[in-house]
DNA sequence: CTTAAATGATAGTATTGCTATCATAATAAA
DNA sequence: TTTATTATGATAGCAATACTATCATTTAAG
């Protein structure tokens, strides 16, 4: 059987909808490669054109800037990652099982999921994790914000806090802590491998560590008192 | 009594030491108030340039780059932190309320230190709310790393890790929860003002939440089971 | 008072971040 | 199958950014 998952996009995030064109896939995936490869400091599109072999004028067809690039492979991964964490919690009632493999997931390298053709998730979850922040960190949050750009992230801290307040109706802080879950899992692996100092998992730099410390912080937190 | 502090800076951070002259300091204090005013994506070097009445090249004699002013003013906030961590944790022998006190620290706001004369620390604060993650989140961490440009924000993780190990020798991730703390602390007040769903304080919109969200989230991770 | 260091003024250059135009190729509707 | 629409390619151009270089002048330190 062969399945294949399409992630309805919020029309704002592009100018031409980049997954009903050849062209369009071929930007998104080797935007995805090109900015992992060289940051997205350094990433141009007209540097993505060239990868390509298209012109400058063709990428800008599909995206205002890169900042809505960067920002559109965000929304999708993270509503990517939405659709894994309910098939992955599905029939599962107890929501302490249910916490622990939502945290499993956000922390433990993904492997490439062939179910999407032209996204190589493993690589997307490196930029996830060195350049997400960036998408919201900006004077333009607001209105980006306005127009749901961001509805993907915000939809996963939701359902996240759901299950917090499924295992204790009375913990104070659902999303706080939800949100603290999803940015520490992305900031303690980058500090792993990158200043690793600023972590306990420098010797072993094994994400199962980080992952470890992620379920004792929340499950310390929300444990009925 | 009129105190007045200075802090020594790693001699990396900058090409002409912008302490020891007029125009330094009129570029670290002028490039706060403008990277604030306009963000650091729209933030250049020709703009601050005019704003202090002085010429781009006059500018980059100082720094390199506006990433590394970035880099710069956010080590020395982090350094005059730490000196503030000290200060307001001297002889105090109980683990307990040191924490308390850093937690307070980080998440609310400051007012201008007066001890420093050209650096406005409320503003300060909110550069480092916003745009002090962009300072390690590029492909450059490595080499700036080894530069020791982000020693003084290790070296809080470092002083944070050990007030946590005093309170409980035995906890595990000490550093990872540092971080934590300091990260959350900047995110969860950003969140607050910009994304408020993502939080559990949009009603309140109060600083003194942050606090009892961390202080709880710490407090059950270390205390002693 | 002399000399070194810092600043100002100006110029120049490659790259970035776009927008516009027009011809052509691919595709879908009639 | 023709026609109309839409997408792409090719090219041009322009303002802003991100620098570097030079030289004259001012300021400050010895």
């Amino acid at each position: 059987m062969e399945v294949q998952l399409q992630i309805k996009m919020n029309e704002k995030l592009f100018l031409r909808n980049p997954e009903q064109t050849e062209l369009g896939k071929k930007i998104v995936q080797h935007g995805i490669q090109l900015i992992h490869e060289i940051g997205f400091e350094s990433f141009t599109f007209k540097k993505l054109a060239e990868d390509i072999g298209t012109t400058e004028a063709g990428v800008y067809r599909y995206f205002e800037n890169k900042h809505r690039l960067l920002i559109y492979i965000t929304a999708w991964y993270w509503s990517w990652f939405q659709y894994r964490v309910l098939f992955e919690t599905k029939n599962i009632n107890d929501p302490e099982i249910k916490l622990k493999r939502v945290i499993t997931l956000l922390a433990k390298t993904v492997e490439d999921d062939n179910k999407t053709l032209y996204v190589d998730e493993s690589i997307l979850h490196k930029i996830i994790i060195a350049e997400a922040s960036k998408t919201y960190l900006t004077k333009n949050v607001t209105e980006d914000n306005k127009e749901l750009l961001f509805k993907p992230y915000k939809d996963l801290c939701t359902v996240i806090a759901d299950i917090i307040l499924s295992y204790n109706r009375k913990y104070k802080y659902p999303r706080s802590l939800a949100t603290t879950i999803i940015e520490m899992a992305q900031f303690q692996i980058f500090f792993m491998y990158n200043l690793p100092s600023l972590t306990d998992f420098s010797k072993t730099k094994s994400e199962s560590n980080v992952v470890s410390f992620l379920e004792d912080l929340v499950f310390s937190a929300i444990r009925k008192k």
